[in-house]
DNA sequence: GTCTATAATTTGATAGAC
DNA sequence: GTCTATCAAATTATAGAC
């Protein structure tokens, strides 16, 4: 599952492949086939548990202003980035959701939405589910910014603005 | 390549095929090949084709303000979703521009770089780029969201904050 | 849980006739 | 410019032995 997230991140959807995956552990195609039967169903487990680890580290913290819960969200993009250079895992999944399976097209929406909902209640406020749109829509450009540009500093740059 | 932008804004580089096109045209893979010697220059020449209409579009306005310019932006993203629904071209393939040739790779990067100038100039001031940056990621990351969430508002609502 | 073996399909690409 | 024919490789997936 690590080598398949790492795969999604840097490739998209069709950038793994069970063979590929297979290689890399070191066991056959059939063997990974034994614990998830289609592709598909491989990139449902990793994406929810990807979305588990990231709403852990976005978890609300005691006394927390509006920039508090944007600064801590877009640390936690930044981490991924800084760690290994990749994309966010539903970031790539969204861009190519129009051909995705519905079981995997379900997670990416309901990623985002839960994502939405959370920032606005912790942003709060009559604007605030525009801000948080405004947000994730920044947070994630700038992670795609930052993979085309090879350089955390597009990221920075762009979401630099988000809190005041 | 009208049929190929659509299959790429869509679904990503690896969303298109040459049998899949051929077919929907009503020839054979062999016909296409003879326009384009392979599936990278294909694509490479989309991305083109795409870059110069988009220039096209944003063009600079006599008398226009910053604001203006940003809008220019906005307006042409907009565009492009509510035409099609589909991502911009250069957003999708930035998402997976690890394990794209060269040659597309450049292109990609060469685009958002010419955004990134060309809107920093119109904006102008100290904090120009920084602003361009995050104008460029808000635009990319709500034609995502978008996407994902098949619904044009989430574009205007991530970018609406975009100019006073 | 892992293997061998294999099926069925798709893919990117080429050679050469018309 | 388009075709037929074909290749070599990769892909997703399954059956059944160990």
């Amino acid at each position: 599952m690590d080598l398949a997230e790492a795969h999604i991140r840097k490739a998209g959807y069709g950038g793994f492949s069970f063979r590929d995956l297979a290689a890399e552990v070191g066991i056959k195609s059939a063997s990974v086939h034994h614990h998830f039967p289609t592709k598909a169903s491989m990139a449902a487990a990793v994406a929810r548990r990807y979305r588990d680890r990231f709403f852990a580290a976005v978890a609300r913290q005691p006394n927390e202003s509006p920039e508090d819960a944007i600064a801590t969200y877009r640390a936690a993009f930044r981490a991924a980035l800084d760690q290994d250079g990749r994309m966010c895992l539903f970031g790539v999944l969204g861009a190519e959701a129009g051909v995705l399976s519905p079981e995997l097209a379900e997670e990416i929406q309901s990623f985002f939405r839960r994502c939405i909902a959370d920032l606005s209640q912790r942003i709060g406020g009559p604007a605030a589910e525009a801000r948080a749109f405004h947000v994730m829509a920044t947070l994630e450009g700038g992670m795609m910014l930052a993979s085309a540009y090879r350089s955390i500093e597009a990221f920075d740059q762009a979401a630099a603005s988000l809190t005041t």
